[in-house]
DNA sequence: TTGTATGCGTTATCAT
DNA sequence: ATGATAACGCATACAA
């Protein structure tokens, strides 16, 4: 490996100084600087960021931790931050804990012995603890699409409740009154506060909050279907569905079409979250969709505002989410 | 920041004694050990990462560059990275080229300067120069999905032109005369290779290759899209599609559906590489599976292979496809 | 088995 | 403006 000292050696000066003209914060000479950059070029010298960072005791690494990559809402955030990470000199570690509470542990545990320059998480448990190790360790974070009791952090989320409440209140005025709910885990913020919209919704039109119509899954597709199937398995015969996310309305029509239930004729569906290709589906999704890449954007602002100013005040943004009605939705007439 | 001396004297030994326990290499005392873990706990001792890497002069991450995370393939093949990755001591650090040979080049450099255990990449372009780089710096660098021209190289794909072959067959099969292309940016192995299997299997059949039923675009949805599009109005006139990649397919799909043409009744399609939720889009699509899962293993294996013995003999794997028939390609008596 | 001492490659402090 | 030198936190060669 050629080292700062081989190339101050090459170029006749010291080592102090190639580092000088490497990071330019200070005036050296313009002989000297060319001198410098030329011998950089001849050796193919490049600058070890292990040892740097060892010497400036920071990195210039952001550690994003995901619930999910294979879920397009997360890859579509992750796309978010990056870009802002890229244009403040940041690099993008992905971290994909699956749900898993425990991968998420370590990942974070990670970040802190590879001393990462901040975390953006969305955590996969109200477990406090991991985050609030982060904290202590005087770690920037910013929890991003779940909220988090606790201890106060640096969040972006989007209007979940009210999203859902759309999303019901739409199939209210269409008609429909039996209406059946896929949730998430209750350990999620998001699970809960759609599941609150979804309530709202009814109480708000006068209809029965009926338990034969609610299932709670894990936001994942098989789950979705598996939902599916004990609702129309257990005769609550729903006349239609909300489903708490992208890939559980995904399993959730899974099941309906191997079963042959026509959509929306038989059962109308709302799905929480866009689905990519939403237009070849048939039927084609109504949807409340979320903006995954700006979610991802704000957070990077936030971590960028709190690494320059650790002690600014902590900020809670909330951004909007739209309904788009699609023909899974609509009462035939 | 508590170090490894904040222990040695909380504990009552030496620094390198609490690093030989850390790291259980070297025998110790079971009273001293006893003593070093409980002064770990006590003082929430984390090692330094960065300060580790630096004494031995390697770490203990690898760099996977994609070049398109919001392509399924590739956040399933990451998957199977990560699977090895882990199990294996390594952790994976995701890097989204986005088919940019600009950002490509970054996240190379940036691979290097980080002291990276390993690269794995799938090429945004045909430039060898970048992973040259990497080899002459003696970082071990696995390619997958796209085969890369010059110096040898590890390398994961699969049977990319006996996948198009197998497709084009099937729709000469199904009647279809007049089989147009959509193919992929001409300097990836994967867009010639399944052109080239698209070419035999119209040879084979005694069919003309007319330039006509030909268009080439850059793998994504739009890409594709615009394709169909402009196949559509040069008044080409084909009875069925071969498209080279999910998302050209996915676009191919939406100008066809935008524009009234039956699938496959006016034109029967066949994609390479499986999409999400296949079964939900109507008509159900045939394609050419990969196992991107297993690609991304595979390539974990053969980096962990290499970093265990970086004189061993160069491999080259080539994993199967799979023709699977759905309604879009099948022929309506 | 344990401790002492050194160096990994860089940046920053202090003289000059 | 430039150079000598120390220090970041750790792992290891060597001495005891």
């Amino acid at each position: 490996m050629v080292t700062i000292y081989d190339v101050a050696r090459h170029a006749g000066v010291s080592a102090a100084t190639v580092s000088r003209v490497l990071n330019g914060h200070t005036q050296v000479d313009p002989t000297l600087a060319e001198r410098v950059t030329s011998s950089v070029a001849e050796l193919g010298y490049r600058r070890n960021a292990v040892a740097r960072n060892l010497r400036r005791s920071r990195t210039t690494l952001w550690a994003v931790i995901i619930s999910d990559v294979e879920n397009p809402f997360f890859t579509a955030m992750v796309r978010g931050v990056e870009d802002i990470a890229l244009t403040a000199g940041y690099s993008v570690v992905l971290c994909n804990s699956d749900e898993n509470p425990e991968k998420e542990s370590n990942y974070i545990a990670a970040a802190l012995t590879e001393q990462m320059a901040g975390v953006i998480i969305s955590p996969s448990s109200n477990r406090v603890d991991d985050v609030k190790l982060l904290q202590d360790a005087g770690c920037p974070v910013v929890v991003i699409d779940r909220e988090l009791q606790g201890s106060p952090t640096d969040t972006v989320l989007v209007d979940n409740e009210h999203g859902a409440e759309l999303a019901t209140t739409h199939l209210v005025e269409q008609g429909y009154r039996r209406i059946a709910c896929i949730g998430g885990p209750r350990w999620l913020s998001t699970a809960t506060s759609r599941y609150e919209g979804y309530r709202r919704a009814l109480t708000a039109a006068g209809l029965p909050l009926d338990p034969a119509l609610l299932r709670f899954a894990d936001f994942r597709e098989r789950g979705g279907y598996e939902a599916m199937a004990s609702l129309l398995d257990d005769g609550a015969e729903p006349d239609a569905l909300f489903a708490a996310n992208n890939l559980m309305t995904v399993g959730a029509m899974e099941c309906l079409v191997q079963r042959d239930r026509a959509v929306p004729a038989d059962i109308a569906v709302v799905g929480f979250d866009s689905i990519p290709w939403a237009d070849l589906i048939r039927p084609t999704l109504t949807t409340v969709a979320q903006p995954a890449y700006e979610v991802g954007r704000q957070a990077g602002q936030l971590l960028t505002r709190r690494l320059a100013k650790p002690d600014a005040d902590v900020t809670r943004i909330v951004l909007p989410t739209q309904l788009q009605v699609r023909a899974s939705s609509l009462r035939l007439s």
